[in-house]
RNA sequence: GGUGAGGUGCCUGAGAGGCCGAAAGGAACAGUUUGCUAAACUGUCGUACGGGUAACUGUACCGCGGGUUCGAAUCCCGCCCUCACCGCCA
């Protein structure tokens, strides 16, 4: 969410960068403004009602107790008007605060310079890519058919259980998956992220925190019973860890990291995309937020950007970075990083982590705030990144490294697993 | 699920209709003192929205929402949450 005053005193600016979001209704700064200074007019006519009324009050107190009964009957009646009075404003007063924020939290996050103008993700800019596109041998397989023929992922098992896009991990796959959990997780504490384990549900406050309420409503899950949704991503637990809360300056960046499964419902995916790996319901991912100061948060995201790519590198698999266009971001991103890698047999890229600055759009909605020596209190920078999200690695790992003998593990996993070979 | 207790500032905790944005202590910060650390002393020490160049100042906030009253942290009603014990259970 975005502050009222910023629309105020940048005006035509935020319109420009509105339309680089591709963000067509400008008019409603306009009237985000005008709203604004309709609830100022109303509050100071409140505040000058209420502050007549304390002071009427104050001087029956003082009648009262000199025992002047009858001159304090005289004041009562005049409070009675101002009570009716203050009433009154207070229900206008309500009325233009809930229509001013329900218009600003219409406005997306404003995008940062470096955005590049587009509407589709074919204007996204490749930034940085890394490694060769493999060369597979002739019977070479998509993922989802290695996953069968080795039995290490089976989706139709996953299907009796639960439900499409519900997989079940077994044996190697499964060793696969607490390997790469693990290598993430280790690799994070390496980099100075302290390792959390949140709730995996949530309540509608986190919900609404990091900004899933109310517009992504329709894709979490929800548990009716106890009015709990079940999370899509670790960002919302770990970044509300400190919604409501003032840090110390020194206390800045706050680096943490957290493996959790996500939930995702997908309500409206269809087609090739939603094939064996590409998307699920529940995915295991690891994440990383930080929170950081205003002026180092673009040092944050590079930095974080880089860490990504190198845990990609180590990987061994070809991978590229874009600079998302604005029309491809996130309504809460001012500045968004995917990394895709290349899937050989399935000759795709497949999105593998997003890195994005939220700036203050998301502690705006948090009151996360820092504090430098006895100033006043101003909102921290957000970011955060999938460091990372595990099926689609999985889907690049099996089809990149397959060969007519089997599936060769990236070396950096074997520490963890005690096989060289999924065969 | 049952019963009981309770929600006050960064924390502990007092306040029980006006003198309360709220005692006291602790923590934190600044200063004095000190060879260093510590101690002692002094001071500062909530947030939001307004007005004002500023000093300053108005309003609201004691879990949330309503009510009573000229006046509510304090009284009344409803809700939420937390804790303890019992039951059930990993």
């Amino acid at each position: 969410m975005l502050l009222a005053n910023y629309l105020r005193e940048n005006k035509e600016d935020v319109k420009t960068r509105l339309q680089k979001k591709n963000f067509k209704q400008l008019e409603l700064v306009d009237l985000i403004i005008d709203k604004d200074n309709d609830r100022k007019k109303i509050q100071n006519q409140l505040d000058e009602n209420l502050a007549q009324g304390n002071k009427l009050a104050e001087q029956i107190g003082g009648l009262m107790k000199a025992g002047k009964k009858e001159e304090a009957a005289v004041l009562k009646t005049e409070t009675a008007q101002l009570k009716e009075k203050s009433k009154e404003l207070q229900t206008v007063l309500e009325t233009c605060e809930k229509e001013l924020h329900d218009m600003l939290v219409q406005l997306p996050n404003l995008p940062h310079d470096s955005v590049p103008q587009g509407i589709t993700p074919a204007e996204n800019e490749v930034v940085f890519s890394h490694g060769n596109i493999p060369k597979l041998h002739d019977k070479a397989l998509p993922h989802w058919d290695l996953c069968s023929k080795y039995d290490i992922i089976d989706f139709e098992l996953g299907v009796k259980l639960t439900g499409a896009g519900f997989p079940v991990y077994k044996g190697k796959g499964a060793k696969l998956q607490r390997a790469l959990i693990n290598f993430f997780l280790d690799k994070a504490a390496e980099a100075g992220y302290s390792e959390v384990q949140p709730p995996i549900l949530v309540n509608a406050d986190s919900g609404y925190g990091t900004g899933q309420l109310p517009d992504k409503e329709g894709q979490m899950y929800y548990v009716g019973m106890d009015d709990y949704y079940l999370i899509p991503t670790a960002e919302v637990p770990v970044t509300n860890i400190y919604r409501d809360l003032i840090l110390k300056a020194e206390d800045l960046p706050i680096k943490n990291t957290a493996y959790t499964p996500c939930f995702r419902r997908e309500a409206g995916s269809y087609g090739k995309d939603v094939r064996g790996l590409n998307r699920l319901h529940q995915f295991d991912k690891v994440e990383i937020v930080q929170i950081q100061h205003p002026d180092k948060s673009y040092e944050t995201l590079e930095e974080m950007r880089q860490y990504v790519a190198g845990l990609l590198e180590q990987l061994n698999l070809p991978f590229r970075t874009l600079r998302l266009c604005g029309g491809d971001m996130s309504f809460a991103s001012a500045l968004t990083y995917d990394m895709e890698v290349y899937s050989a047999a399935q000759e795709k890229w497949l999105e593998v982590s997003s890195v994005s600055n939220f700036e203050s759009f998301q502690a705006n909605r948090l009151k996360l705030r820092y504090r430098e020596g006895s100033n006043k209190p101003v909102l921290a920078h957000t970011l955060n990144g999938s460091a990372l999200a595990l099926p689609r690695i999985v889907a690049a790992i099996l089809e990149n490294n397959q060969t007519p003998d089997g599936i060769k593990v990236p070396e950096v996993l074997i520490k963890y697993l005690n096989f060289d070979m999924i065969n």
